[in-house]
Order: structure tokens, then C-alpha cells, then sequence
DNA sequence: ATTTACAAGATTGCATACACTTTATGTATT
DNA sequence: AATACATAAAGTGTATGCAATCTTGTAAAT
């Protein structure tokens, strides 16, 4: 767990969770608006409280927050995207190095056992199990130590999954689970150059899923989208 | 100029620019307590504002805020410094490997244009000489042209300003200019290797000057500095 | 039919009021 | 003199009201 909670303010967190949650899980698709009287009415909360969470929201990149027009669920843009997963690669590629340099024990059976549970939901409860595959990497920069390095970890991930969102087709660009169980083994080997190499082939392998059909971006302005439609006179 | 420019709220934005600043240059000192009444009072604007900027400055750990405690400047443990410090590390690495790929043309010309201005105030204005060192290393991570690099960089320099406030006698952590020159010659090169060792000495030297003193480290509470100044009965 | 103007509605920006917590201060009790 | 309790002061947590701004719909003008 995390040790860098939410601090101000006990009743804007649950707030703050909830629409962070229905992000990543793709239920707020980018674009959608936030309008902060009808979150306040959903949570029984008033605007004050929401227009917190969405600070912080916005903050964190999830959300996009406009002067005097609002927020809505942020549309990276494909660029933005290559950008992430880029600093997401060498963040990942960070904690490898990291956890190949410390005692494979402990963070060895705590992989497995998180492991274990990814399997247990594979094909069952879909949702819980992107849930997973997504804290399986949160877990990995956790068990390095670092505070910051895992927050930043946990902060990019989330900002991968509104790109899935936004790019790829529903589902289509999951973490493999055998993939998940191939870095655990370098690390178990201390090899850190086979779980660099691992952890690169995974996360590219993601990235390749949701971002090499360029064609099936979703314009953020329908203009773009409308001018396809439009019949040539 | 990092295109991701604050957001909601067009008056909150002075404010949270002005504590960011005081923070950094080392005016608002850990742990000082920092009340929305005064603060607003000060500013012109209401709690509600200032509570904004707060929430930001919360988000970006310079500022820590606790509920119903109120906000203060952070006091980043000694631990948390070297975490910070060693993230540092690992940002500013890839920037070179980045900036080392790149056309070194462009980026040459911006980075002595900088140190120019270094130079130009070097025994002069201490304090602008101080924020410039940092610049310098924000400007490197924003010639690698990805955003959210850039942001990283920025933000933990900014951390890393908090720390020296925190451990090191005033000033005694600078970056040294000729450091910075060293650096821009590497790149010129295109030389990688040297380029990253460059800049670990360059961060090695400024973290060993701020926390291989820990006997410096300045207690949190009065009770502990005061009891050595109470005459033994 | 297209554009412009303008009014109505919806939504955000901000200040403020009041309740509640914490912190500081004072008083009584031991 | 020390502790415990009561009380006051200060500061935060939250809801709400009003002004400012944006959006949408409708009508007038071209």
C-alpha cells in the first residue's frame, strides 16, 4: 500500500476513488464530461467536494479541467500516448534494475502470490482481472521500496489504461499472464538484464496492441470526425 | 515552457505560483505552517482559493497537508531524500540518453544560451542564480521534446530544493556552473556514456554536499532544539 | 437558407457562513 | 507544583448563494 493517502479532506476521497476507478476501468470513457453538480448529487456531496477530487484528478492527468467550462475525462492525444509509454518503460525498466539488485526472497513470493490470484479470475471476471494484471506492475515498483518511484509507477499506469480507453479496441491490449510469470523468474534469477528485456517485450507488446492501428483513433474533436462524413459536393 | 499550465481557477493560479516560488527558494521553510485565513488575507482572495493552490502543492509533495491540521511546507525525512534524490537520478539519466540521440545543434545552442545567463549573474544575485541552476536542468528535460519527462524533472527538482532547505547549511549545495558546462559538452559529442557520468557526479556532488552531514539535520519540533539551550540545573 | 443577435438555461468561479476539530489558555483539584 | 478538566480562540470542513461565463435555442435580419 501506498503510504501517500489522501489527506485533505475525509469525504472527497471516496469521491476522488470512485471516479479514478471508473476511469482505468474504461466505464468514463475519455471525453465524457464531469459536471460537478451531478457528481455531488450522485455521492450526496456538495460541488465543493467534488471540484477537490477533480484538482486532483486533473492533476494526475486523468482528468482535464478547463477554466469556466469544466472537466471531463482527459483525451490524450496519440502523441501524449507514445510519450507515456515511453517514460513508462523507464520507469519500469528502473524497478527491474532495482529488484535485481536486492534479495529475490521475500519479493519473489510476493509476486507469485499476486500471481496466483490473476490466475484464479483468468477468464472469469474480466474486469477484475485488467484490474489485476495493472497492480501486478504497481506491485513490482512497490516492492522496491521507493516511495516516489512506485507512486510515479502507480500514477503511469493509471494514464495507460485512459489510453487503452482511448485507442485501443475493448480489452484487446491486456498484460499476458505468462508474460507476468517470465519477469518473475529473471528477478528470481537476479538477472537483470533478462527482466529488462522481458518487462520491455511485455510493455511493448501492450503498447503495440493498442497504438500500431493508428486508424482506430477516435478524433477528439468530431469536426475531424464529421468532415469524413461529409459528402463532397 | 511546460505547455501543462495550471488549470481551474484563474485566481488560484498567483497564488499557488507564489508559495511554489517561496518554497523553492527556500523563503518558506519546512515546516512552516501555512493558515488559508493569513495566506488569503495576503493574496486578496478567499480560503477557498488558496485551498486550491494548497491541494496542488499537497498533490507535488511540497506541501503536506493534514485534515483539520491545515497545511505546511513538507519536511521530507532524510530516507524520503535519498529516495528522492536517487529518482533524480534515474529522470535525469534518460534525459541524456535521450538528448544524446537527438541532433545536438539545436539543443547546444539553447544550453549555452543558458549558461550564458548562469555565468552573467554568478557572484551577483544569489538567489537568481540559484533558481537558474535549477532551470538548467528543467530546460534539459524539456529539449528531449517529451512532456511529461519534463514534468517529472521539474517536480523533483523542485523536491530536491525543499530537501537542501531541509538538510543543508544555506547554499552550500549549488550547482556548480563549470559542472554545467562539462555537461553541454558531452551532448555536443553526442557521447552518452560520459554524458550520464557527468551528470551523476554533477547530482552525486550536490546530494553529498546536502545530506552527508546528517548531524545537520534540523529536529522538527522546538522541544528538541530548545532542550539543548535549557541550562542544566 | 444562412447568418447574426439575443435571451434562457445550465454550469462554473468565488466568497462567505456555520459547524466542527484542534490547539491554546485558564482554573480548580489534588 | 502537577494534573485534569473546562473554556476560549483559532483554524479547518463543508454547504450554499450569487455573480460571471458558457451553451443552447429561437427569432430577426440579410
Amino acid at each position: 500500500m501506498t503510504k501517500n493517502m489522501y489527506k485533505s479532506s475525509r469525504r472527497s476521497f471516496p469521491v476522488y476513488d470512485s471516479l479514478r476507478q471508473a476511469i482505468i476501468e474504461q466505464a468514463l470513457k475519455p471525453g465524457v464530461k464531469l459536471p460537478e453538480d451531478s457528481i455531488g448529487e450522485t455521492f450526496g456531496v456538495s460541488r465543493t467536494i467534488v471540484r477537490n477530487a477533480l484538482v486532483r484528478l486533473d492533476a494526475e492527468g486523468l482528468v482535464d479541467m478547463q477554466p469556466n467550462r469544466g472537466a471531463s475525462v482527459a483525451e490524450p492525444t496519440i502523441e501524449e500516448a507514445y510519450d507515456i509509454f515511453d517514460m513508462r518503460q523507464c520507469l519500469e525498466r528502473e524497478v527491474m534494475h532495482r529488484l535485481c539488485r536486492m534479495d529475490p526472497g521475500p519479493i519473489v513470493k510476493a509476486l507469485k502470490g499476486h500471481l496466483a490470484e490473476e490466475e484464479k479470475v483468468l477468464g472469469k471476471d474480466s474486469t477484475r482481472s485488467i484490474r489485476l494484471a495493472g497492480e501486478f506492475h504497481i506491485l513490482l515498483a512497490e516492492l522496491t521500496g521507493s516511495q516516489i518511484l512506485a507512486n510515479y509507477v502507480n500514477e503511469i499506469v493509471s494514464r495507460c489504461s485512459l489510453i487503452l480507453a482511448r485507442f485501443a479496441q475493448a480489452h484487446s491490449a491486456e498484460c499476458g499472464v505468462e508474460e507476468h510469470a517470465e519477469i518473475i523468474e529473471a528477478i528470481a534469477r537476479g538477472d537483470a538484464e533478462h527482466a529488462v528485456t522481458r518487462m520491455h517485450g511485455h510493455l511493448r507488446g501492450v503498447q503495440d496492441r493498442a497504438l500500431l492501428n493508428p486508424e482506430d483513433e477516435r478524433e477528439e474533436n468530431i469536426a475531424a470526425i464529421l468532415s469524413r462524413y461529409r459528402p463532397k459536393d
